[in-house]
DNA sequence: ACAATTAGGAACCGATCGGTACAAAACACA
DNA sequence: TGTGTTTTGTACCGATCGGTTCCTAATTGT
């Protein structure tokens, strides 16, 4: 009943998640992201009602489009055993680049303490995190007492937080590396081979 | 030989490192600055340069008042046993409130990908905090393998950064103390008790 | 074809950004 | 006390910030 709009938004969102990643969310600037989107000002404030709100929507899109993956990984049976899974995802880490870091990360630093609903979600997402370490953990030993199984996994959550931190400052991962032949041992040690 | 600077450099860069530190960068604007300094612009440009100079000098402060009394701490042989000058490390760690966060954290995160000044300076801070906790490794227990000395020590750097994120994110700290217990075996295994 | 409705784009808004210019004020030295 | 030197505060700078207005273009349902 009217003129439909020209760009995708999953798209266009998809292209702002990109900036406010790398540039962080003050130095992002709205022809940054007008610019990344492909749209103008007309039609940004028109699907989107401000600045923070793209970035709140990116950050959801971050959950659904990579967290989500990430957890599925980690919870996917059919993927290997919990150990395995786990120990997958840090060899990935290990092995990348890590200077595009982690949008997670990257909001819990500079946004979570100054917007108190990007708090709540990132505290969610990082719950998420939690819950598919644990999940792995667990179905490969579901004999392990509560507090190794809950020790061992928050410790893995705060390896992997470090790790996009170290990334991020652009440090040689073989530091990376050297942590994750750590938390192979600690699985070793807590699982068993 | 003419006016004297009615101003404390150290103090006024005392004050400026905590804006930089809670609001980051970007979000701090010059008066917020000079609010927090108790200066004026005049003052403000005779005495540093720019806002940049401001942050690297803030940082280097950082170096030399935070970082180098924790590597003190860690080398310190008259602190006790190298396992449990770590573990008083991780001990306050997972203590402390975390919503301060950590500038050097802050500053690897939002600084270092954009300026490679920032990204050298925080990398030699995170080097010396290596160092500490090698030199603490290894001193007390000095038959400790190179490779196993190397992965343990790095492992502690990045548990040190995945703290200070959590922290800062606000998440509730039992999580930190979940991972100290986890560091603490960790330490137990490697160390002995 | 026409009315209704919505997207798009550009001009514009006050506010604020980091930084500069400059004159008045405050000291040291003579 | 006068002179030279430096700090200090303020007024000001162009640029850019995020956001709004408003008109035109495009599309749909009738």
């Amino acid at each position: 009943m009217a003129r439909p709009r020209e760009f995708e938004i999953d798209e266009a969102l998809e292209m702002a998640m990109h900036v406010f990643w790398s540039k962080g969310y003050e130095a992002t600037t709205l022809p940054d992201l007008l610019d990344a989107m492909g749209i103008s000002r007309g039609s940004f404030y028109k699907a989107f009602h401000d600045k923070r709100s793209v970035y709140f929507a990116a950050l959801e899109r971050y959950e659904e489009t990579r967290v989500g993956v990430t957890v599925g990984n980690l919870t996917d049976s059919s993927n290997g055993r919990g150990r395995d899974r786990i120990a997958d995802l840090f060899t990935r880490l290990a092995a990348a680049d890590g200077r595009d870091g982690c949008f997670l990360c990257n909001a819990a630093i500079d946004r979570a303490p100054h917007d108190p609903e990007v708090e709540a979600r990132v505290n969610d997402m990082i719950r998420r995190l939690e819950g598919g370490f644990r999940h792995a953990l667990q179905e490969d030993r579901p004999a392990l007492s509560p507090d190794v199984l809950q020790s061992t996994t928050r410790s893995l959550v705060v390896s992997y937080f470090g790790l996009q931190v170290l990334g991020t400052a652009g440090l040689d991962n073989n530091i990376a590396r050297d942590c994750l032949t750590q938390v192979l041992r600690m699985l070793d040690e807590v699982i068993g081979k």
